[in-house]
DNA sequence: CTGTTAGCGCGTTCAT
DNA sequence: ATGAACGCGCTAACAG
């Protein structure tokens, strides 16, 4: 590897005007730039970024750090991040951290060493280690999609409390009375807000809770679990049954179609989050419908205000945005009479 | 953040005996030792990677540029090429292309730049460039999945020709004579062998090769054309269609089904790759099945056996290692009786 | 067992 | 318009 040295004897100058070449700073001479770039050229010099990172004390790096990189949602996300910041001459790395909070420490503490410019990550659990770590080192920080409790950050989300309220009552609305929920893993934020607004729902039209409707199912595909919960769910005979996310729903749909049961027909099942773009041959599930992709730019921009401070709010005080979700509906819910119920 | 420095002072030690407690290295006494950590721990003090990688020239990094980060395919290949990297220590650097070679180019030049120690790439067309920059800079290099015309590189792919070929034939011995194939992208070296293969099955028992039977589809799932595409291989009047890679052949079911063509007893279809794991309740698609995680594993290795220079062939020499791949017999293909053909 | 010197590759500061 | 010296944070080589 050429270094800015051997490109600047080639070109019979200092290794400060090369630098000044690669960057387009102070005054060069058309002649010397020429000689230079063709030394360059020559040598096929690549500028050692690590070195001018040292110096800048600035990498032009973010970490993403996201719980299931198999989830189209997250891959949404990521591109909306990554617009933003390629807007930005930032570059984006990218972590898949599994639900699991070893690895999420292990990335933030590889990407901390390599001085990465901020963070925006999917907390994994409720735990507030990670967070305070990359705090104590005041690195600019934005939560993606999930709060984590007694933390002071910036989170970005969408509406889970309103959203999966919204989606209950209208179940309630097609006179849906005992409505199963299999919902998330447990001490993630989304999870109790789907629940919550689940509970809200029921409770602003009289009906009991029943804790037997409610199962933690896993947010992963490649789960099996929540085939086998949604079994169990329907032994309490609901007449229709929520999925927390999309692959949540994906395997009741799966559970269902395994025990002979017909959507909506037999079961009525609704969904937080759309499932992916083409998944299904023509999508007929009534979903709450996120925004993944504004998920990711939004809050991309915002920790990129941070980093470059000049923003209202700094990285170290709490604020959450908000993002609207939408109900969907299409087919997936029977309408039931008063009696039938 | 702290500096060496910082905790040296704090210690009253050298900058260079905090070096040696962080890294184990050379003779220190307990007394100081337990000085200095305490200092590391007041202060929160987290090592600078870009200078010791400046120093070591070395970055413990290797980049993995990927064409589709949506195929579940993909991800397992990554999660196998992390695991083994990870065995020595080594970062891995996931990198999305979309199949384009601009941004291809793009996450070569950066990963470049910030002096990665090798890649791991699957090609995104057919051009020599970008593998050859990475040559000039004589950093290490090991392809997945796709060859490369006229360039010395090493390869881990699986085996499209031989699978392809097998499974055509496996169509022919159900008593498929007029058999479509909807392909993969052009330029690319995969496309041409499962091509090739399927052109070989037929030569080998004397069926004629239709071009009409054959089109281009495009190896993502968010991809429309693929369904317009199967609408057109119908109106040939295949008894069969085959699909080149997993979400190929879930485009080719979304067309049939929208078609009113039921599988296999309208229309038969088999694919090159598996449909992930979950993604049909009951899998019933008659696949050859490659093995990803071996696959990206298995060149992960390779090219870590390059960087630590104990390889028996160098990273500069073209050699190929190829994966083989399985026949999974399962429902989505109709046995023809002689006539019916 | 611990410290001093020097340099990895680059760019800011100050000179010329 | 161009260059010399210095330092970013770290560690190998060589003292002591």
């Amino acid at each position: 590897m050429a270094t800015i040295r051997d490109v600047a004897k080639r070109a019979s100058v200092a290794p400060i005007t090369v630098s000044r070449v690669i960057n387009n700073s102070g005054y060069i001479s058309d002649e010397t730039r020429a000689k230079v770039e063709a030394a360059i050229h020559e040598l096929q010099y690549v500028p050692n970024s690590l070195s001018r990172s040292l110096r800048f004390k600035r990498t032009n790096t973010i970490s993403l750090l996201l719980s299931d990189i198999t989830n189209p949602f997250w891959t949404t996300t990521a591109r909306g991040a990554e617009d933003a910041c390629s807007e930005h001459n930032m570059n984006v790395f990218l972590c898949n951290t599994d639900e699991k909070q070893t690895k999420l420490d292990n990335y933030v503490d590889v990407m901390l060493q390599r001085q990465t410019d901020g963070f925006l990550l999917v907390p994994a659990s409720n735990s507030r280690q990670t967070i305070e770590r990359i705090r104590e080192q005041s690195v600019p920080l934005v939560l993606l999609d999930r709060v984590v409790e007694d933390i002071e950050a910036t989170v970005v989300r969408s509406d889970s409390l309103g959203g999966s309220r919204r989606l209950v009552e209208y179940l309630i609305g097609q006179g849906h009375r005992r409505i199963a929920m299999l919902a998330g893993v447990e001490s993630v934020s989304t999870t109790n807000m789907r629940i919550e607004g689940y509970r809200q729902a029921l409770a602003a039209h009289d009906i009991s809770y029943d804790p037997a409707l409610i199962r933690h199912g896993h947010y992963s595909l490649h789960d099996d679990r929540n085939i086998m919960l949604t079994r169990e769910l329907v032994q309490e005979e609901p007449t229709a049954i929520y999925g927390a996310n999309n692959f949540i729903s994906f395997g009741i749909l799966q559970a269902l179609h395994q025990m002979g049961l017909r959507t909506p027909e037999d079961m009525s099942v609704v969904s937080f989050d759309d499932l992916p773009y083409n998944w299904h041959p023509d999508p007929f599930l009534t979903v709450i419908a996120q925004t993944p992709y504004q998920l990711g730019y939004r809050a991309a921009d915002l920790l990129l205000s941070f980093i470059h401070g000049n923003a209202a709010t700094t990285a170290s005080t709490t604020s959450e945005e908000i993002l609207p979700v939408e109900l969907i509906e299409r087919r997936s819910v029977r309408r039931l009479t008063p009696q039938s119920s």
